[in-house]
DNA sequence: GAGTGGTCTAGACCACTCC
DNA sequence: GAGTGGTCTAGACCACTCT
């Protein structure tokens, strides 16, 4: 078989789609559609649709429809976000996102003993313990970043870090006020396939959407690793902005 | 329905593989083993390893079965590749990324009238002409990296960097070597579904694979912008290092 | 050649949205 | 209520790999 059926659909829908024809939002022909415009059985209809919304080009509403799909990332703006200007001024890091959206933000705080693979990073003893601030942002309605942030709790489980409300400026502000300012930050960043718990608390198409895992360990002045945060993103609502000099 | 019979079924698949009972490489219960084993139909089992292709964790390999997928990413230091060091001192810059691996990378160079976006980014009239050098990156055998720079061909078309080989150091090195040093960069990250065409050059599995797209930007210490490199990575074989600092 | 995944048909019932 | 996508069956033939 040169090329299948199905793909031979779907490759005809996606021409049409870039050639404009269809537009973000728009619905696309579905499956009785498909059946009776290229004689085919209702499974192989659903597989030329299934292209489509595995490449994330298009998103299917049950009892709707098949609609183009409409991206409009915002940008995140990984030094600017981080500056000390920044939170010193008593802004939190997330405003730099929003820009005149709606966010909202939803934080449960917990202390634990740390996971494995964050002790290492925080370079921690076994019986050491760690505040956990979980946090869900939710822009325009919608979630779009999951972020799990660990501190040592020897070092600040007295501060409002361990409170929902961590005052101006935000954790960073407080970490400088406990004499453990962060100076340095890597982000190690990576692309993949939700599993099924992150799709259904980023509220992701079945399929198409991937996910940027960033995991960023702050580090102070004297290369103390105190805090390392691990954030989970709606790629497709993301634009992740990185400047440096040579 | 509270839970459809392939989603179960590919449930207690990811649940076996997250307890270790299958490890990278493994092959899976196939469509006949599933169709045995709980007594559904060909398309029912195919829709529940559709469901862990779909997620990336396993591969299917046509005529030998459904695989657990492997993944040893690479790190990219965005940093360290592209400083002026390195570069000055007759590097390649993509040499940091292969350490100990086996890279080929295919260069192909062309001159044309600039891509609207490009045209914008690097502030060129209508009229200008670009250098483009698209280059593809194998390692150990296995496409990673699409890259495509473009130079405002006034500046660079009688230098090395018009040619295949740009010779030690790279085209940062000619750059400089005619008064363009790159001296600040900016990358804009973001993930998403590969294209068929991209899939195809990166011979990714027919899902479950996302790709990373960098747009780098590098301006003189003037301001002026000589370079934007537009790069498609396999996202499963990348992690993406960024350190800065407050 | 046996076993594998890939494609396809022609039906069916269901849950959901409102074209 | 009509139309939509979501799930499922029980067959079939094919191309591919080599368990």
């Amino acid at each position: 078989m040169p090329e299948p059926k199905y793909r031979q659909i779907a490759n005809e829908l996606r021409a049409a789609i870039r050639a404009g024809e269809y537009g973000p939002g728009d619905r696309l022909p579905g499956e009785n559609d498909l059946m009776g415009r290229y004689g085919i059985a209702r499974m192989t209809a659903r597989q030329a649709l299934g292209v489509l919304t595995t490449e994330g080009v298009a998103a299917a509403r049950k009892g709707a429809g098949v609609f183009v799909r409409d991206f409009t990332p915002i940008i995140r703006e990984a030094l600017t976000r981080l500056s000390h200007e920044r939170w010193a001024g008593g802004v939190s890091i997330w405003s730099a996102d929003a820009e005149g959206r709606d966010l909202s933000i939803h934080t449960t705080v917990s202390e634990t003993g740390p996971p494995e693979h964050i002790a290492a990073l925080l370079a921690l003893d076994e019986a050491e313990r760690v505040v956990v601030r979980a946090r869900r942002f939710i822009l325009d309605g919608k979630p779009v970043l999951l972020s799990t942030s660990y501190f040592p709790a020897n070092l600040v489980a007295d501060s409002a870090i361990a409170r929902e409300d961590t005052g101006p400026g935000g954790s960073y502000a407080r970490l400088a006020e406990l004499g453990h300012a962060p100076a340095h930050f890597r982000e190690d960043v990576r692309a993949r396939m939700p599993q099924p718990e992150e799709a259904d608390a980023l509220e992701l198409p079945s399929a198409g959407t991937p996910v940027v895992d960033i995991v960023r360990t702050a580090l102070t002045d004297a290369g103390a690793v105190i805090e390392v945060n691990e954030m989970t993103l709606d790629a497709s609502a993301y634009i992740l902005r990185y400047d440096f000099s040579a």
